[in-house]
DNA sequence: CCTGAGTTTGACCGGTTGGTCAAATCCGTG
DNA sequence: CACGGATTTGACCAACCGGTCAAACTCAGG
């Protein structure tokens, strides 16, 4: 009984919304993966999208929907490449392509990837229930697929989480890590190596012809 | 000109100082870890002391002196196990020892690990200088050691500093997401199978009698 | 128990921030 | 080109936040 009707989540409609809702996302990735949601302001955001403070408001109703409207909207993008894995392929190729393009997404994506660091650092309070749910399954299906294929002696015994855990860590620490790998690296860049590097260490690790 | 004369950070004076000045960076630690600089209150961390605000900022002249007094006062601490790894022992066993070491760190340090996590992940605006001095000089050090074992033929070719980032990206990883791996392992403790699960991954990797 | 340095705090300040609102402007359609 | 809904914005507000200050309190040494 106040504000003009902002238009519901459902539907797009005008060419318009659907133009500023893009702007707006786009620029809230930006920040909010730089400076995390509390050291991200609705004033950033706007500016960034090149708009004004109350236009974001009358998109979205807050600054905390911006922010999980972003995340739900990147969470499926974010878990294909784990979903892509092929319980029919061939166990060691499919882990290692899973590898890869993990890694890729770090290159293509760094602030997708810093987005979710910062949520999960800080204890994920926005995001404990997607973890529990959607995740949970998502790395409970893989895992028994893991597992099927350690049993089958495609490839050696680890526990299945902790590969994915590693996989996770390794591939995105060059995302989460950027500043600091590049500073250490100074000019090189980490992507020269890096897939080399992660693909004998999955290789070595994973091969069952090495003990 | 004003403010009553607050303790300069030089030498402890009184037991009441060294006291409170612990306990405010105990409380800093639990706050900045958990929030980030930017989300953390100077409100909180007196909470979390038991101490008022403006007593606080007594001791500290700035919420920014109490972030950079923990981190300077705490990186040390943090790179002691790096700086442990002896040029002149076993490598394959100086590495292991150093990746037991910062695994262990994560567990026993979690707070710390977040601490530098928020820090970086955001671009690390306040450590910059420190990692392209301090810590480059470590790293290149190091790296240099690890070079020579892979020349001396006693583990195998890597780049020794996707090495370096492995061995952090792998043990920090239990530390910074936390909560995602407790929630994905659902009561079964990471630190259980964790230790022998990197072990393994680094002996495999870096065994010379293996290809 | 007096004194002065050391310590603590309530009140306050200016700037920022998330969010509101009514009025103004835009824009597709009839 | 007129109209009504969609869009945009300047002004505003209350809460919060980092930091200040003068006054009050504590406490060790004489």
């Amino acid at each position: 009984m106040s504000q003009a009707q902002p238009p519901a989540d459902g539907p797009k409609k005008t060419r318009i919304q659907q133009k500023n809702r893009a702007a707006i996302l786009e620029a809230a990735l930006d920040v909010f993966s730089a400076h995390g949601f509390r050291g991200a302001t609705i004033d950033q955001i706007a500016r960034a999208a090149g708009l004004s403070k109350p236009n974001l408001l009358y998109y979205y109703p807050s600054k905390e929907a911006m922010f999980t409207t972003l995340m739900s909207n990147l969470l499926d993008t974010w878990l294909n490449p784990l979903r892509a894995m092929d319980p029919e392929g061939d166990p060691m190729a499919e882990i290692l392509a899973y590898v890869a393009r993990k890694l890729q997404m770090s290159r293509d994506y760094p602030r997708e990837s810093r987005l979710f660091a910062n949520e999960i650092v800080q204890g994920a309070p926005r995001m404990l229930e997607t973890l529990s749910t959607e995740l949970k399954e998502l790395v409970e299906a893989k895992s028994a697929v893991i597992q099927a294929w350690m049993d089958a002696g495609k490839i050696n015994q680890t526990h299945p989480k902790h590969l994915m855990f590693s996989i996770w860590a390794l591939t995105q620490h060059y995302a989460d890590f950027d500043v600091q790998v590049r500073t250490l690296m100074d000019g090189e860049d980490p992507y020269d190596a890096a897939p080399a590097h992660l693909e004998t260490l999955f290789r070595r690790l994973l091969d069952p012809a090495q003990s």
